[in-house]
DNA sequence: ATTTAATATTGCAATATTACGATAAACTAT
DNA sequence: ATAGTTTATCGTAATATTGCAATATTAAAT
């Protein structure tokens, strides 16, 4: 096999594990990363902040913005990037959904 | 190719995205819901929650275990699993960290 | 000791991901 | 128009992941 079988689990299920698939990558990360550190949007210079080839960090870029964690605009004949908060504040709140049922529970188990 | 080039990475960067990529699938958010649904430890019984063969559960609990996600204690001739609550702090932190710091941003661009 | 039940491991096929060289596309500047 | 710059796409090799049947392991129950 290798494909994953989506239609057993709920879209809910599936949209928030497509999400988080796309930051489980070092070069994914390290992007994200380098859009905060820099404190505004970037145009350029990412592919020469990472230690990859060209074209694989387009491709990673690429990723990240079909899941919609960076938005891109294209500004002269350079690309800018920034995050997208709507994305982060999901993941936010899906592990603070999380956290606090685990708070409310007995846990006597483990 | 196919094999990701972590050397090049911070620790910190290759360790986020390995907790974060153990998330990255329906089946492993399936697994982390039901748990938390429960509102308890389980012995057993995951396997029939879920709609894969037995040795695939299996994989996907034990990759969840190594990622340190979940614990596992033996019960009897059942393995007891839950939700273990320091990665999910990680991960809120994470993210809390990133949404707190884009707030204060200009973000004048995108 | 044998059987039953629950989980893990092995082996393997199908598919996905990662990475990059080569090339293309899109825009700027001269 | 031509040359330079930046980003995207194509093609492809190497590796990883997913899923499951078959089998092994472990502990409980009879």
């Amino acid at each position: 096999m290798g494909a994953t079988k989506t239609e057993h689990f709920t879209d809910k299920q599936n949209q928030i594990a497509t999400l988080i698939k796309a930051l489980g990558h070092p070069a994914r990360i390290a992007i994200i990363e380098y859009l905060m550190k820099v404190d505004d949007c970037i145009c350029g210079d990412i592919v020469n902040e990472l230690p990859l080839a060209q074209p694989t960090v387009s491709q990673h870029l690429k990723e990240l913005k079909n899941a919609g964690l960076i938005k891109g605009s294209i500004e002269g004949n350079a690309i800018c990037y920034c995050i997208d908060e709507k994305a982060i504040e999901k993941l936010q709140n899906y592990f603070g959904n999380i956290s606090t049922k685990l708070s409310n529970k007995k846990n006597n188990c483990c």
